[in-house]
DNA sequence: CACATAAGGATATCAAATATCCTTAACAGA
DNA sequence: TCTGTTAAGGATATTTGATATCCTTATGTG
């Protein structure tokens, strides 16, 4: 079990637009290019952000994406589920009905023990991603990069962005 | 990101010989058919088990598998690794050394704030899977399924396991 | 000795992730 | 209005991993 490639770009992507002014909009081509990742590709990962309300999208040149509301009230877990998905990392098949020796007229609970195990791990996984957003992302880079560093990338981006 | 079917199979395969006398074998074809699973795939999964030291097997008629160790001794996180490795679920391929702008000399400390998050979840769900043993899971199932389709089962496992 | 079984190598099949290309519609600026 | 840039999304390769089967070998039982 891993988690595609996507969902690692998708973080760092918003991280990225988490750290700028909220009205400045980037394009794919940019954040490819800064992430060094296939642009057509990426591509797909921030139309899943936009299908799902997370940045916002607006065509023509100095176009591109911005977050769709305040990094605070974005957490981990909306952008894991938008690239991902919501449906649990364990899937039931039910073999438990197929077990050859129980009569026809049996009856199962609603979920086998084994099941509502994996579904509770599961949960636990999705409530420790829910409890960080995106503005502790931007945080922790802050903290974590050199100023140098940051300044950097700050104007490479601000060179690249819709002028605004 | 969806765990694989192997892992459902070993997990109920566990529930199963955690249901047994400690010392009663039951062979991987016997384990595949009350299960109604591919006896030959079910194979890879348990020898994956055995590798790991969860399952004990022995050769020739009346052969097949045991527990290893007591069913209180064994955690779901032992099974659920035992299959599909010990690797996180998510796999950081550090794009930020990617960035175009920053130095040659740029240092990075060990783990970005994005992969730190992602594994701090992937702790979270293994810390539930280990709070969860093989006994629990027997005792749930007691619990859960009616008295005389448990009977049946232990009856039809009875005929087919190694005389003991 | 005959047979059943675990163990594991080799390989085929299938689904999903990864990646690229192309078209369309919307928007900005000249 | 015109031109170029962009998001959106459909279609399609390519690659990888999961799923599944087959076969051989070694080991144990009766």
């Amino acid at each position: 079990m891993i988690l595609r490639n996507q969902v690692e770009w998708a973080l760092h992507c918003c991280g990225v637009l988490a750290g700028l002014p909220p009205d400045r909009y980037i394009a794919t081509k940019v954040l490819a290019e800064f992430h060094g990742v296939p642009k057509e590709y990426l591509s797909k990962a921030l139309q899943a952000l936009s299908g799902a309300g997370i940045v916002t999208g607006t065509l023509g040149p100095s176009g591109g994406y911005r977050l769709a509301r305040k990094s605070s009230e974005i957490t981990f877990l909306d952008v894991v589920e938008a690239v991902e998905g919501k449906s649990s990392t364990f899937e039931c098949t039910e073999i438990r009905k197929n077990i050859p020796c129980n009569p026809a007229t049996a009856k199962y609970g609603k979920t086998c023990a084994v099941a509502r195990t994996m579904w509770k791990a599961d949960a636990a996984w999705r409530k420790e991603l829910r409890s960080v957003r995106l503005s502790d992302l931007a945080k922790s880079v802050m903290e974590d990069v050199p100023a140098d560093q940051l300044a950097q990338s700050a104007a490479w981006l601000e060179e690249r962005t819709g002028g605004a």
